[in-house]
DNA sequence: ATTACAACGTA
DNA sequence: CGTACGTTGTAATG
C-alpha cells in the first residue's frame, strides 16, 4: 500500500525560543546589528530535519500571542514565563520570511497555541495515513505520539533531536503517550505555571496511572490512593482536573490550511539568496543548497556558452573574440611559488566563450596563447590572478595586462570578509547562483578538481566561472568607481600582485645544515627541560596540554589561581612568570624553558619541511586577508620568524643569499606608525621630535617630562616608548600599567602628561573614532576603507573593540599603503636601473633583498630613495638599511 | 575527520 | 581590559 506521504510539523515559537537560548546572541548578528541567533538556530534545525527526514509535506505553526483560551480559563497559565527578551523580538518575523522564501506554509490562529494547530493537523494527517513528525520543545505534544506520529524533541540545543516514538515515550515517562497528559496533570508543569500534586513525582504518578488504569479511574477512586501522597492528591484534586483540562490539546481546530496544502514546493531561489545575504548566513545557505537536487546549471542564472576548442583552433578564436576585455578562468593548481595550468576558459565581451585543455595545445596554439597572455593590450579580468601567474610561469607563459581582479576588488570593497569565493560574489553582486557547478574551488579562485572529474564538467565549470567573472567585473567596477577605489586597485593592489607572485616564485634560500643543527639543539633542550620538569614533579605530564598543566599547577601543587580563560585558568608565559615570582617552584622554570624550546623547534621544523627542491622556501602572500590592508604570509609564515631573543634570532641566521648573490639586505621603516600619526594629526610636538632626527623616544620623553634630552633616564624613555607604541592600539591606563608594571594611577598620570604635551594626537585619535561612528568606516591615506558596524553596538565589549579597531586601522593601514607603494616603486626602479638584485620578503615594515654581486651600494641608495620617498609626509620617512651574510646580521 | 581553544611568534 | 596576523597541539566535537 502506498503511503500518502510524510508530514513534518514544527512548533515555530518553541524551536525559535530554544535556539535563542542555545546560541549566544553575541555571536549571531549581522553587520547592521540585527540579532539572528534564533533565526540561525531555527533554520539550521530546519535544514537538518529536511535532510534527515525528507518530508513530502511540511508546515510550521506559531503562537499568535501569549493569550489563548487557556489563559482565559486560567489567568495564571504560563504567567511565570519570563517576558521574551528584546533580542528575541523581531526574529520570529525573520523566521517567517525564511519560511516564505522556502515556500513553506506557516499558520497561526488567534486564541490558540501552536500546539493545538499541530494537534489538529497531526490528527487529520494520521487519519489519512500520513507518517507525521513533530518538532517541538513542548512536552504536551507527547500525547500526540502513536505508531504514525513521532515527536522530535530537542535534547540539547536545537541540533540534537530525540525521536519520541511510543516506545521512547513509555521508556522516558513510564506511561504510554495517551497517558502522558494525565501524568503531567499530576506532576504539574512548571514552565506552564501549572502546579502539580505536592509529593507526587513522575514515579508515583506513573505507578498510580498503571494501577488505576488511567486518571479518570484514579479520580473516581481517589480515596484508594495510598499514603501521604494519596492525601496530598485528594487535597489537590481540583488542580489535577484543571491541569488535565488545560493540557489537552485541541485536535479539531478550524484552520485554513489542509494537510494536502502543506505539500513541499520549490523554493524561491532569488528570495532565498537575497534573504540569506541580508542575514549573512553563509554556511547555512551552502547547507541548504546541498539539499536541493542537482539542477541544470543554467537555472542558476548563467548560461554555459562556449566552444571546447581542439588543437589548432585557439589562435583564430582569440583573434575573433578576445580583443576587448576578456575574463579568464584558469584551471590548475598553484602554491609555494609554483603551479600548473591544465585548462583555460575565456569569456569575452561579445558573449562568446571557449575552453582549452592545455594538454591538447598545438605548437601554434601555445605560441598564440603565450603572446595573447603576455600582451597588455589584451586586457584580462581574472579572479585571483596571482596563482594563475605562478601556473603560467611553470608553463613558460607570462600573464600580464590584468586590468581587473575581482578577488582584489571585492577585498577592497569589503576588506573584513573571511573569503571571497567567486560563487559568493556572484550571489552578492549579481544575485545569481553558480554554486551548483562551480563549487569545486577554493578562496583564491583556484580550481580544485580531482582527477576523476569528467573533463566536460571541468570545462563547463570553467566556462561558467569565466562568464561569472566577466559579468561580475561590471558590477564590481561600478561599485569601485562609486567608492573611489579604482586607483587603489589599479595603482597599488594590481601591480603589487604581480610583484608578490615574483617574490613567491623566487623564494628565499635557507642554510639547511644550519637549520638541522638548530633543530637538534632545540630538540635537546626540549627533552632536557621536559625530563627536568617531570623529575621535579615525580611523574610524567604532557607539558603541551594546558588542561593537564592546570591539574598539576592548581590541584596537585596548589598554586594560586591565575587569570581565567573560557575553560579554566591560564598557563601562559606571563602567568607562569608571576607564579614563579611567588612560589619559586622549579617546575615552572623547566616548564618555561620547555615552552621556549619547543616553540623554536617547531618553527625550525616548519621551515625545514617547507624547503623546496631548489633549497629555497617559497611562502605564499595573501593579499586579501588583513582587514587593515596588510599582507599576510602562509605556508610557511615568514612574517613571524623570531627576533626578540638571541636564541630565536639564530633562526634568522639560517636565511642566506642563494647562488649568484653575495648578501642579504634588510631595509625597514623606523617608527612608521608614529610618523603616520604625526603626519595625520599635525601635532607640532610629534613633528618636531621627528624633524630633529635624533632618538625619537628620547625626544618624546624629554618633551613629556620637561627635561633636557640628555637628562632623560632609561626609565623615562621606556615609559614613553611603551606609550608611543600603545597609542595606535587604543591602549588603556590598565593595559599600560600592566605592561610597565606600574599602578593604574601612575599609568593614568603618565597618559595625562603625555596628552598634555601632544594634544594633537589625542584630538586626532578621538576624531577618528567619532568620524568612523558617523560614516561607518575608517579610511587610510590611500582611501582604503574598513567598515566597523560594531561602533554603534549596544554591547559594550563589541563597541569598545570596534573603537580600538577604528583607532588602529587608519594607522596600520596607512603604513601598509606606504610599504605597498614602496614595493612597487622599488620594483620599478630595480628594473629601470637594470639591477639584478631582487626583493625576497616583506615583513610589514621591512623588505628583505637578495643583493647581486657588486650592487650593494647602488641597491642601498635605490632602496633609501624609493622607500623613503614612497609618500610625502609632514615628517621624513626614515629607512634603516643593513647588509650581511644572512638575515640576522643584515638586520643590524 | 573537523572544529575550537590556548598559547605564542611577528609588526 | 592593546591592533593586525598564522601555526601548532590538545581537547572537544561530529
Amino acid at each position: 500500500m502506498d503511503i500518502p506521504g510524510k508530514l513534518l510539523l514544527i512548533d515555530g515559537h518553541s524551536v525559535a525560543y530554544r535556539a535563542f537560548f542555545a546560541l549566544p546572541v553575541d555571536n549571531f548578528s549581522t553587520s547592521t546589528g540585527q540579532h539572528t541567533n534564533a533565526v540561525f538556530g531555527f533554520t539550521s534545525m530546519l535544514i537538518n530535519v529536511l535532510r534527515e527526514e525528507r518530508p513530502t509535506h511540511l508546515a510550521v505553526a506559531f503562537d499568535v500571542a501569549r493569550e489563548s483560551f487557556r489563559t482565559e480559563q486560567y489567568p495564571e497559565y504560563k504567567a511565570t514565563r519570563a517576558k521574551s527578551p528584546d533580542e528575541f523580538k523581531g526574529q520570529v518575523q525573520l523566521i517567517k520570511q525564511v519560511l516564505d522564501s522556502l515556500n513553506i506554509a506557516h499558520v497561526e490562529k488567534p486564541g490558540y497555541e501552536a500546539d493545538d494547530i499541530i494537534a489538529t493537523l497531526s490528527t487529520q494527517a494520521a487519519a489519512d495515513g500520513f507518517d507525521v513528525f513533530i518538532v517541538t520543545g513542548d512536552r504536551d505534544a507527547m500525547q500526540l505520539v502513536n505508531e504514525r506520529v513521532t515527536v522530535l524533541y530537542p535534547r540539547k540545543g536545537v541540533s540534537d533531536l530525540a525521536r519520541m516514538t511510543p516506545d521512547a515515550v513509555t521508556e522516558k515517562y513510564l506511561v504510554a503517550p495517551v497517558r502522558y497528559p494525565e501524568l503531567a496533570a499530576l506532576v504539574g508543569e512548571t514552565s506552564d505555571n501549572l502546579p502539580g500534586v505536592p509529593g507526587v513525582g513522575p514515579k508515583t504518578a506513573a505507578k498510580w496511572l498503571t494501577q488505576f488504569d488511567g486518571l479518570e479511574n484514579l479520580i473516581a477512586r481517589a480515596e484508594q490512593a495510598p499514603g501521604k501522597a494519596g492525601e496530598s492528591f485528594r487535597a489537590h484534586l481540583d488542580d489535577v482536573v484543571r491541569n488535565r483540562r488545560l493540557n489537552a490539546l485541541v485536535r479539531d481546530l478550524d484552520i485554513d490550511l489542509t494537510v494536502e496544502a502543506t505539500v513541499r514546493r520549490d523554493w524561491d531561489r532569488e528570495l532565498v539568496h537575497t534573504l540569506f545575504d541580508a542575514l549573512e548566513f553563509r554556511v547555512l545557505r551552502e547547507r541548504l543548497l546541498e539539499l536541493a537536487p542537482a539542477e541544470p546549471v543554467k537555472t542558476g542564472g548563467f548560461e554555459v556558452a562556449g566552444a571546447r576548442l581542439v588543437a589548432g583552433e585557439l589562435p583564430a578564436w582569440l583573434d575573433a573574440h578576445a580583443v576587448e576585455a576578456t575574463a579568464v578562468d584558469f584551471v590548475g593548481t598553484w602554491g609555494s611559488g609554483t603551479g600548473d595550468i591544465t585548462g583555460i576558459a575565456f569569456a569575452t565581451s561579445d558573449g562568446a566563450g571557449a575552453y582549452v585543455d592545455t594538454a591538447e595545445l598545438s605548437v601554434a596554439d601555445d605560441q598564440a596563447l603565450a603572446k595573447w597572455l603576455t600582451d597588455p593590450s589584451h586586457p584580462k579580468i581574472v579572479h585571483g590572478a596571482k596563482g594563475a601567474m605562478l601556473g603560467c610561469w611553470a608553463r613558460g607563459w607570462e600573464l600580464s595586462g590584468v586590468e581587473l581582479d575581482t578577488l582584489l576588488a571585492a577585498y577592497l570593497l569589503r576588506p573584513d570578509q573571511r573569503t571571497y569565493d567567486l560563487a559568493d560574489l556572484a550571489l552578492r553582486y549579481l544575485h545569481r547562483d553558480l554554486s551548483a557547478a562551480a563549487m569545486v574551488t577554493d578562496d583564491d579562485g583556484q580550481g580544485a578538481f580531482s582527477f576523476d572529474d569528467e573533463p566536460d564538467e571541468v570545462a563547463d565549470s570553467a566556462l561558467l566561472r569565466a562568464r561569472a567573472v566577466f559579468d561580475l567585473s561590471g558590477a564590481i567596477a561600478d561599485e569601485l568607481e562609486e567608492r573611489g577605489a579604482v586607483s587603489l586597485l589599479r595603482e597599488v593592489e594590481l601591480p603589487l600582485q604581480g610583484q608578490l607572485a615574483g617574490m613567491e616564485r623566487v623564494g628565499i634560500c635557507v642554510d639547511v645544515d644550519r637549520l638541522e643543527r638548530l633543530r637538534d639543539d632545540f630538540d635537546r633542550a626540549v627533552v632536557g627541560a621536559q625530563q627536568a620538569a617531570w623529575d621535579v614533579l615525580g611523574h610524567e605530564v604532557n607539558l603541551g596540554s594546558p588542561k593537564q598543566l592546570q591539574g598539576v599547577l592548581f590541584d596537585e601543587l596548589d598554586m594560586p589561581k591565575t587569570r581565567r580563560t573560557k575553560s579554566g585558568y591560564t598557563t601562559d608565559a606571563e602567568a607562569l612568570e608571576s607564579l614563579f615570582a611567588r612560589t619559586a617552584h622549579p617546575f615552572l622554570e623547566h616548564l618555561l624553558e620547555h615552552r621556549d624550546a619547543i616553540r623554536l623547534r617547531q618553527t625550525v621544523d616548519g621551515l625545514l619541511a617547507a624547503v623546496a627542491s631548489d633549497g629555497r622556501v617559497h611562502t605564499t602572500y595573501v593579499q586579501t586577508i588583513a582587514a587593515t590592508g596588510r599582507l599576510s604570509s602562509t605556508d610557511p609564515n615568514l612574517q613571524n620568524i623570531p627576533i626578540r631573543t638571541s636564541l630565536g634570532r639564530q633562526i634568522r641566521s639560517a636565511f642566506v643569499p642563494g647562488d649568484g648573490f653575495e648578501s642579504l639586505m634588510s631595509a625597514d621603516y623606523s617608527q612608521i606608525e608614529m610618523r603616520i600619526m604625526a603626519h595625520a594629526s599635525g601635532d607640532e610636538g610629534l613633528i618636531e621630535a621627528f624633524a630633529s632626527g635624533r632618538d625619537f623616544h628620547g625626544e618624546m620623553a624629554s618633551l613629556v617630562f620637561g627635561v633636557e634630552p640628555e637628562d632623560v633616564t632609561g626609565e623615562m624613555r621606556a615609559r614613553i616608548k611603551a606609550m608611543n607604541y600603545g597609542l595606535a592600539y587604543g591602549l588603556s591606563a590598565f593595559g599600560l600599567s600592566n605592561q610597565l608594571k606600574i599602578s593604574v594611577g601612575e599609568a593614568k598620570a603618565l597618559m595625562e602628561d603625555y596628552f598634555a604635551r601632544v594634544g594633537g594626537v589625542h584630538d586626532y585619535l578621538a576624531g577618528i573614532v567619532e568620524q568612523a561612528r558617523k560614516v561607518g568606516y575608517t579610511e587610510t591615506m590611500l582611501g582604503r576603507r574598513r567598515y566597523l558596524p560594531d561602533l554603534t553596538s549596544s554591547n559594550r565589549q563589541r563597541r569598545e573593540m570596534a573603537e580600538r579597531a577604528a583607532l588602529n586601522s587608519p594607522i596600520q593601514g596607512s603604513a601598509a599603503d606606504v610599504i605597498k607603494v614602496a614595493m612597487i616603486n622599488v620594483g620599478a626602479a630595480l628594473e629601470r636601473e637594470g639591477l639584478h638584485s631582487r626583493v625576497l620578503l616583506q615583513v610589514h615594515d621591512e623588505l628583505v633583498f637578495e643583493v647581486a654581486p657588486g650592487e650593494q651600494d647602488r641597491l642601498g641608495a635605490l632602496v633609501e630613495t624609493e622607500m623613503g620617498g614612497a609618500m610625502a609626509l609632514k615628517v621624513p620617512l626614515s629607512v634603516s638599511v643593513g647588509v650581511g651574510p644572512n638575515w640576522e646580521s643584515a638586520a643590524h
